[in-house]
DNA sequence: AGACATGTGTGGTCTGACCACCAATGTTAA
DNA sequence: TTAACATTGGTGGTCAGACCACACATGTCT
């Protein structure tokens, strides 16, 4: 059998190929989320290579957030979507200084994107029943309120980069902001009335911002 | 010395400490790209760990793109400019049609913050450049045109998340738009007018969309 | 001065050996 | 019978050591 570093005399880097292997391999069996891949030494010894070679693969793999390992059971394919893309930013890239700011901005706009999404996707039953929350929840939070919103703007790209943005303003910020029940209530009216200008509005007040 | 592995009994997952390590060395030594950083033998015996484990950190970290490994001379710092990851990603998502209609509703939203900003930001004599640009460059690109705006939108983040849903979006879409500069001068006439509502309907038109 | 040989350090890879953990199976005791 | 326990095999996690291929600096010879 021919084996995997045979067919890349030029290239090097076994993990390389060792990824493509496997990409062939979850779309000829047809891999789904949640399915098993074959064991580092399964595949280590199908591809004729070293185990650690696998495993820089895998590691990499991991990294990325398209598999989950668990130890002593096996490895496992994850759920793809809107992943890490994101997270990674975060950690990297974000380090920059100035970018406070920058996060501050974008996280409203980011939010008011969400609050566009979900003013198209939310009828009035699903309105309510943030109002009725809002209302009735005991421990009343932003971020929950939120939540709800990118949960019915049904876009999950969204929803990962506003958490992260949210996560990474609350890491930056330390004032503990006041949360006032009637600024959403007046928002979901907004909403209600499907009166994006009203919306704004109120999401203004909301975050104390003098201009949007 | 307190070896790396005992400061997560609980965590597990060496590799992952060691690319805590490294962001800590990266920063605390003030390292940019296309320094060296140290080598492989060198980190496994300063932090105490296996070889293989800080090869396994340093793969994942190669496949994202942040570092090079040029064999027989050592590892390098890279430019941590994204993309690479995007590439990955796509050849692995290609499944989830959701995913992309995700990423295609979040680039135009992001857009459209864009838009807003620089709006905000630009005076006749910015968008009056922009505008000759426009008319007279030859290459006219797209992307080209709204790396204008998110410069002019001052959001180094804003513009981050942008270039890699941009990267993102190409590699799943195949099919090559047609550009047509006076939807662009359009909206640069719209943007000079500081009419919001007007400069959101050229951009409809130039995304082609039945609504935004 | 130039060409060549050598040594050292680096990443690339493989192998074998443990360990920790999990799940299924078998075994024992109530 | 059934519940609790012990065993066993498979899996990922990690390490140490051994080569190889390669790049660069140095030394050596012509």
């Amino acid at each position: 059998m021919a084996k995997v570093s045979d067919s890349f005399v030029s290239n090097s880097k076994v993990y390389l190929e060792i990824l493509k292997q496997l990409r062939e391999m979850i779309t000829d069996d047809g891999l789904k989320q949640g399915d098993k891949i074959p064991s580092e030494r399964e595949l280590s010894e199908r591809l004729n290579v070293g185990r650690s070679s696998v495993r820089e693969a895998l590691r990499a793999l991991e990294l990325l957030g398209l598999i989950e390992t668990r130890r002593g059971e096996g490895t496992y394919l994850r759920d793809f979507r809107g992943n890490q893309l994101v997270q990674l930013l975060s950690t990297f890239i974000l380090q920059d200084e100035k970018a406070k700011l920058d996060v501050f901005e974008t996280k409203n706009f980011i939010e008011m994107d969400g609050l566009r999404l979900a003013l198209k996707r939310m009828d009035r039953l699903n309105i309510a029943a943030v109002k009725d929350w809002v209302t009735e929840s005991e421990g009343f939070q932003d971020d929950e309120f939120f939540y709800q919103i990118f949960e019915a703007a049904d876009n999950h790209l969204f929803f990962k980069i506003w958490e992260i943005l949210k996560d990474y303003y609350h890491s930056l910020s330390s004032s503990p902001v006041e949360y006032k029940r009637e600024d959403y209530l007046y928002l979901l009216d907004a909403m209600a009335d499907k009166d994006e200008m009203k919306v704004f509005l109120a999401y203004g007040q909301l975050r104390k911002l003098s201009s949007v």
